[in-house]
RNA sequence: GUGGAAUUGGUGAAGUGGUUAACACGCCGGAUUGUGGCUCCGGUAUGCAAGAGUUCGAUCCUCUUAUUCCACCCCA
């Protein structure tokens, strides 16, 4: 037998049903926020990745999908949206338009990584990136949007964990300190965190093993080192963030893992799912210096992305997914080849009229007919027999109160459409 | 990439080195002469992830592989 390849999922039943809800909830707020939906190619250049993830991160380092095509082009399929759209902005000259360009994506990315639950290696993300503008304001909006969204979803105890890198002088500042700080100390830190100093030091503060203890939490914080400029920048995003009522805390151990992130960056957590890791639902940050890394003008960025398998994981707990019953509104009930034409018939025509109509198609007879209408929790039913269709009549059965009504055939999609 | 635990039907699962692999749900059929959802009766894995080995004999023991899950790594 053939099976699925590994860190993969079928997503079907009750899952697929909250899949298109979150798709819904997603598409809705976005526009409301007023962002237009971009889709990029699931592959791109490999060249892309490297250059934009950074290469400190585990995701460039080991966990792309690589390979060649029959023009022995180096392709990668995409491990987050950021990349592919910052290379559209530009590649687009987008950057041309006078206008903030606010994009959302909803699609699927491909990691090489171990699964576990929440974790797959084909998975599917929903985020933001808008382009062009360095106004906090935008920062505010996007962190709001994601809180917003997820709010929506009906997932409680949201909370937005904030912090700033500071523009790229106070970044750098910041780092120089913080080896600085940490080197004397190295034989306290664990093995991993030994290895993040000369990689990524930045991820030695939410290390699980050391960052309890107190040479991380004594070590310096970003915050102390943003510049005026910077420093009155990530003021303003938390005024805007009051003023719009998200919850947010101050986390200087937030830092990010990918490498083009500076001043903003956040994540946002479930608190009645803290759990594990996978209580972290989305994250994103500002990307100034990366559309310049990209070849293309100084110019600022800022996203979030949030795992839609994680989200799906959360919904399932709570009282929503159990209330998720397929249900349509009408099922046309015949044995007769005679009444299986106008089965037919008025199957189409209540369709064409917008009312969810299903039919037999499995030679039931009437018992398993009823059953699967009842699986599908029909409305109502339409029940044939020859007599009555020779006086142009069908028996139409109200499913919730029991009673039943003989119309004209004519009448019917009428008639249902008046009563749903 | 590292360490650990699992894998029995459509589903949830019990179980044993030796005739027919419990039980429940679901599904199918019948009682109900074409109007169901209750009840009752019957049918539902020549099969216990795949392959190899040990054995007179393995679903049960051993090994390999695959997948899933947990912790780490990383990240959404």
């Amino acid at each position: 037998m053939i099976t699925k390849p590994k860190g993969t999922m079928d997503l079907v039943g009750k899952d697929a049903l909250l899949y298109t809800y979150i798709s819904h909830v997603v598409s809705n707020m976005m526009t409301s926020y007023n962002y237009e939906l971009i889709r990029t190619p699931l592959f791109e250049n490999s060249e892309l990745f490297h250059r934009s993830v950074g290469k400190s991160s585990d995701i460039v380092r080991k966990e792309t999908y690589d390979f060649q095509d029959k023009g022995e082009r180096n392709l990668t399929l995409r491990p987050e949206g950021t990349a592919g759209i910052v290379r559209s902005f530009i590649e687009n000259k987008m950057y041309a338009s006078p206008d903030t360009k606010k994009f959302y994506y909803n699609g699927t990315m491909y990691r090489y990584e171990r699964p576990q639950t929440g974790r797959m290696r084909e998975f599917t993300q929903f985020g933001v990136e808008v382009l062009g503008s360095n106004d906090p304001i935008i920062d505010a909006e996007v962190i709001s949007l994601q809180y917003r969204i997820l709010e929506e979803l009906h997932i409680s105890d949201l909370q937005v964990n904030i912090n700033s890198l500071g523009d790229e002088e106070s970044r750098l500042k910041y780092r120089e300190a913080l080896v600085k700080y940490l080197e004397p100390h190295k034989d306290e830190l664990c093995p991993d965190c030994q290895e993040r100093l000369k990689i990524n030091p930045l991820r030695c503060l939410d290390c699980k093993i050391d960052g309890e203890k107190d040479v991380i939490k004594k070590a310096p914080k970003t915050i102390d080192y943003l510049n005026e400029d910077s420093k009155k920048r990530f003021n303003k995003v938390l005024e805007y963030l009051d003023l719009l009522e998200v919850d947010y805390e101050v986390n200087p151990s937030i830092v990010r893992g990918l490498d083009y992130y500076d001043h903003t960056v956040f994540e946002i957590v479930s608190l009645s799912n803290v759990s594990n890791e996978h209580s972290v639902l989305g994250a994103g940050g500002r990307y100034n210096k990366l559309i310049k890394e990209l070849d293309g003008p100084d110019s600022y960025g800022i996203g979030f992305a949030c795992g839609v398998e994680r989200i799906i994981e959360i919904l399932k707990t709570i009282d929503l997914y159990n209330n998720l019953e397929p249900q349509i509104d009408c099922f046309v009930m015949y044995v007769s080849e005679e009444e299986k034409l106008h089965a037919l018939t008025i199957t189409q025509n209540l369709r064409l009229n917008g009312v969810i109509c299903e039919t037999d198609s499995q030679n039931k007879g009437l018992k398993g007919q009823f059953k699967e209408a009842d699986r599908l929790n029909s409305k109502y039913l339409i029940i044939l027999n020859n007599e009555d269709l020779k006086k142009g009549l069908v028996n139409v059965k109200d499913n919730a109160t029991k009673e039943e009504e003989k119309i004209d055939i004519d009448e019917i999609v009428e008639y249902i459409i008046g009563n749903l």
